[in-house]
DNA sequence: GTCTATACATTGATAGAC
DNA sequence: GTCTATCAATGTATAGAC
């Protein structure tokens, strides 16, 4: 009996679904391609790399993982929902500048806690997403287009300052994001700062956009 | 008589100094090469792309570059002026605001001529410089110092309103920066508003600032 | 399921003819 | 100065034993 050569996972041995030691070891390969395509982006990542962190030879992990790009492909999918969730959140129901600076405070937190996943992104933009173009960009533009009518919606109410929703949008992406893409530079940059980065940001930011938002 | 190999650029044949033919294969390496690393970093990018958009052979470019290395280490240092220069024009002299608001105006113009450089520097940080580290954090910190250290009078003075100046500069490279490096992303996000974005981004930003600095 | 061995392509760099 | 040929190293992926 043939064994079936699966097209993203593995398979257990003839009809199981995923076993214990199969999550196990999954979740190790994309921690560790995680790590690696975070910092070298897609094409100056090894398979090698990934899979001595991830403490397996390279055919075991091509077992896994049909093949690179197939793991990056996980990878990115797998992460869409986390990396979109903050502005997801951005209701019309509180109070905007609330609302706004909620979202300013919940990207920071994501910037904070998962740099990798951040930098993970930043990499295929910057790259011009040869891959996640449609999967990162068709998701985040339906969000985009809703939450630009509804900042719009609440200009045009009067409740904040009449700023453009777009620039507002990459203005919060730029400087949240920047702590964890280019948290290197920061950190040669920074003396004893260092440490309360993203707490001193916060409170920089808060009132940055505040201001920026108020009538 | 044999030939000497040179170190990081080509000689002339026995004792004369770069001819106008040197010149113009070496800026057209070094425009190929500021093309192809920008977009896929050091590891990424391979000297057969380089020399293909050169237009000359892999043996010949690195006639002129005696490595990959010395090749990415030309590009850097040789733009290190051009990247420093908006923030060194900070002056003591102008006013406070003004002079911030100018700041942001060079950088935003930097980031639409020159996005290939931007990105090149950005792929370098993000993937923790394991080059550009000294050269590029040397000078800079330098020049930041000194700059923290102005805003930091001009708060004292009472000039702008209190803000933490390293957050203040940080947040001005994020913003402005933001609009080289992830094109692509603002390309996918906005619609007609795309071809304007740099006139509306410069509307957009002085106003966020200029709000944050006011006392 | 996992490993060793290996096939096959790419890549940085050099040798040597012209 | 430039090209063809070529290397050694690296890198993705597969074959097949266990």
């Amino acid at each position: 009996m043939t064994r079936n050569k699966p097209a993203n996972k593995a398979r257990a041995n003839s009809t199981q679904k995923p076993t214990r030691i199969q999550r196990e070891k999954t979740g190790a390969i994309l921690e560790a391609a995680l790590e690696v395509f975070s910092r070298h982006g897609f094409r100056g990542a090894t398979l090698d790399m990934i899979a001595q962190k991830a403490r397996l030879s390279k055919p075991n992990l091509l077992y896994y993982f049909a093949s690179k790009e197939a793991l990056h492909a996980e990878l990115i999918s797998g992460l869409m929902v986390k990396w979109l969730e903050p502005l997801e959140k951005i209701s019309a129901e509180g109070d905007p500048v609330a609302e706004i600076t909620g979202y300013i405070v919940r990207k920071l937190e994501l910037a904070e806690e998962f740099p990798r996943e951040s930098r993970l992104f930043a990499n295929e933009i910057i790259q011009e997403a040869p891959r996640g173009k449609d999967t990162l960009n068709g998701h985040l533009k339906a969000l985009m287009d809703k939450k630009v009518v509804l900042i719009q919606d609440w200009i045009d109410d009067g409740k904040i300052a009449p700023v453009d929703p777009y620039h507002l949008i990459f203005s919060i992406w730029a400087t949240t994001q920047h702590y964890s893409d280019f948290d290197t530079q920061i950190k040669a940059m920074m003396n004893e700062g260092y440490e309360d980065r993203f707490s001193t940001a916060k409170t920089y930011l808060i009132n940055l956009f505040t201001k920026g938002l108020r009538l």
